[in-house]
DNA sequence: CGCGCCTATGTTAGCGCTTACATGTCATCG
DNA sequence: CGATGACATGTAAGCGCTAACATAGGCGCG
C-alpha cells in the first residue's frame, strides 16, 4: 500500500495522498504492527540482556546506558534475571532467541557451553559486559576485576594494614565475585604473604550478611587489621557492625569496597572503594550493538573501560 | 505439520514419527519462532510494565514478582522507564502497543488522558499498582499512601514530636509522592495543627538530597523536632545530616521514612519507617494478569494490600 | 460386510507487514 | 512527437507460524 510509504519515506507520497492517508489513519486508531514487521523483515527490533538480579541498581545503571544507547536507534530492551546462575541464563538466552532478538547482552564472561554454542550459531551481535576475558562469544566492554582488587588490596597493604581480610560474593557462576578474590590473592603472593583461608568468607550481596561477616571475621582472626569487600553493600554492613562493636575505623580495622555505590560517599567514616564506569559499560555496549546491526564496522571487539580507586577516609 | 503436534500435544502423535520429528528438530537446531506465532495467534507472550526508574530497587522488587507470576504462564516482561513522567510513560505505552503486548502494568495511577484512551481502546487487560484510587482504567493493587503517610504523622505527632517538618520526593506525575504529602497534611489537620509551607520540603530521591533538605529545614524551622520523609533514602541522608550536625536522634529530631530498604534497619539509630509488600504487589498483579488472560474470572478487580508501621529507634 | 467413529496425519488460508518489482503518469528533450 | 526518465502508486509473494478443517487408515459393531 502507499499506507507503508506515508509511515515510512512520507516525502515520496504527494501532499495530498499524503494528508488523506494520515487522516485516516488518525481516525482509526491505527498502530503499526511490530510483530507483523518483524516476521516480515527478520528484524524484531529487540535487544536482550540477561542480568543477575534485577533489584540490583548498579546494574540497572548499565541498563540505562544500553537502554539510552539502543533508544536512537528504535531499539528495545528485554530484561531478563537469572539470578546468578549459567544454567538459568541459558535458559534466557533461549528465550531471547526464539524471540528472535536483533543482539544479546550479558552480564561476566561465564556462560554455559550450550549458551555459548547458541549464541554462536544464530549469528547475532553479542555483547558482554563487566569483565574483561581474552576470548569473548563476540564482542566485550569492562575492566579487569583482578586488577582492580589487587590493587585495592595493594593499597590496604602498603598502608600499613596487614593481615587484610576478604569478604566477598560467591564466586559460583560470578566471574566478577571470583576475580575480585583473585586479585586479592594476587596482591598478597605479590608482598610475599600467604593467603589464608580464616582471612575469607564468602557471604550473600547484601548489607545484613556483610555485618555478619564481619562479627565472624573478627571472632576468627581478631589480629586482622584490614577487610576488602568485594561490594560496597557489604562492606557498608561491615562498617555498622565495627561501629556496633565499638572498633574505631580504620585505626582498628580498614574497610574497603567496591562500587562506589552512593551511599558509600555519605556513610562515617566515608568508605574508600572502586568505581566503575557503569552507565558508560552500557552505553559503549549498546553502541557497539547499534554499530553491528548498521553494518558498520565496530573498531574494537575488546573495550577495557578501566577503573579509578576512590581512597576516602575508611582505609 | 506433524511437527507443531510433536511440540505441542506430543501425545497425540504416534510415538515413532514423533521420533522422527524431534530427531530432525534436535539436528537442525531449531528454535521456535515467537515472532511468528504472534502474528498467526494474536498472543505475543509479552506483558508491558512502566517503571519511573530501572535503577529504582524498590520497583525492582514488585518486578520480581510480576516476573515470577508470569513466567509461570510462559509469559515474558518488557520493562520501560518512563523517568516519573506521564509524557514519557505514554510514549513507552504506545510502543508497548505496538509491539501487541497481551497486558500492561502501570506504576501509579497518574496518566495522560491519551494513555488512557489507547489503553481502553486496546481491550487489554491492564493493572495499575502502588496506590489507590477509585477509578482504575481496570485493575489495581496497591495500598493507601495517604493513610500510610497519615498513620505515620501521627505517630510522630503522638509521640510529642511537633512542630513536625516533611521532606518529600516531587510530586509532578508521582502520585505516590502526591499522596503521601496529602496524608501528612492530613494528619496535621486533623490533630488541628497548621500545614506550614516552610515545614515542608521538596527534593529529589536519594541520600545526598534528604541530607541537603534536611540541613536547610533545620535552618528555616529550628524549632522543628520531627520529619516525615517520604522515602528511607531520603531520611537515611537527613540522619546522617543530624548525625554530622550533632542532632540526637529522636532526642532533638525525630525521623521516619518511607519503604523499609534493608539499611533502614541497618543505620544507628535504626530507621522508623513504613512497610508495603511490594513483591507480592507485583505477584499479584501478575496473577490477575495471568487469570484475565486464561479467561478466568478475576474476584476483585481493586485489591489493597495494605501497609504495616515498622517502629524502631528514630522515632 | 459396510457403516460410523476414532486416531494419526495432511492441507489450507491467512495473521500484517516487507521486499522487489510492475505499472501508470507526467514533464523533458532531441 | 515519440522516446526517456523521474516520480508516484500499485501488485505479488512470502516471513513461520496457527486454526480449522480435510483425509486416510484401522477398529468394533449390528
Amino acid at each position: 500500500m502507499t499506507v507503508v510509504r506515508v509511515l515510512r519515506d512520507p516525502h515520496k507520497v504527494a501532499a495530498a495522498t499524503r494528508e488523506r492517508v494520515a487522516a485516516v489513519l488518525r481516525d482509526t486508531g491505527y498502530t503499526p504492527d511490530l510483530v507483523a514487521r518483524g516476521l516480515a523483515s527478520r528484524r524484531s527490533g529487540l535487544i536482550g540482556a540477561v542480568i543477575p538480579l534485577l533489584t540490583n541498581s548498579l546494574i540497572a545503571e548499565i541498563m540505562q546506558g544500553l537502554t539510552d544507547a539502543l533508544s536512537s536507534s528504535g531499539l528495545h530492551l528485554m530484561l531478563g534475571a537469572s539470578g546468578f546462575s549459567a544454567a538459568e541464563e541459558e535458559v534466557l538466552v533461549r528465550a531471547f532467541l526464539s524471540r528472535r532478538v536483533d543482539a544479546i547482552y550479558l552480564t561476566g564472561v561465564i556462560h554455559t557451553p550450550e549458551t555459548v554454542r547458541m549464541l554462536q550459531r544464530s549469528g547475532i551481535p553479542v555483547v558482554e559486559g563487566g569483565n574483561l576475558t581474552d576470548a569473548p562469544i563476540d564482542m566485550l566492554v569492562g575492566y579487569s576485576n583482578v586488577a582492580a582488587a589487587r590493587v585495592m588490596t595493594r593499597h590496604l597493604l602498603r598502608s600499613g594494614y596487614a593481615p587484610v581480610g576478604y569478604i566477598g560474593a560467591h564466586p559460583q557462576d560470578n566471574d566478577r565475585a571470583r576475580d575480585r578474590r583473585r586479585g586479592y590473592e594476587a596482591a598478597l603472593r605479590a608482598s610475599r604473604r600467604p593467603v589464608e583461608a580464616a582471612l575469607c568468607m564468602e557471604t550473600s550481596l547484601d548489607i545484613e550478611a556483610g555485618a555478619r561477616a564481619l562479627g565472624e571475621l573478627v571472632r576468627r582472626r581478631p589480629d586482622v587489621r584490614a577487610v576488602f569487600c568485594s561490594a560496597d553493600a557489604i562492606a557498608v554492613g561491615a562498617l555498622y557492625e565495627c561501629q556496633r562493636q565499638g572498633f574505631a575505623i580504620p585505626g582498628r580495622i580498614a574497610i574497603a569496597g567496591f562500587d562506589d555505590i552512593p551511599i558509600a560517599a555519605q556513610v562515617v567514616p566515608a568508605l574508600t572503594t572502586l568505581r566503575v564506569p557503569r552507565y558508560d559499560i552500557g552505553r559503549q555496549a549498546g553502541a557497539m550493538i547499534c554499530d553491528r546491526l548498521a553494518g558498520r564496522p565496530v573498531r574494537r571487539r575488546i573495550v577495557d573501560t578501566g577503573f579509578e580507586m576512590v581512597a576516602r577516609a575508611s582505609a
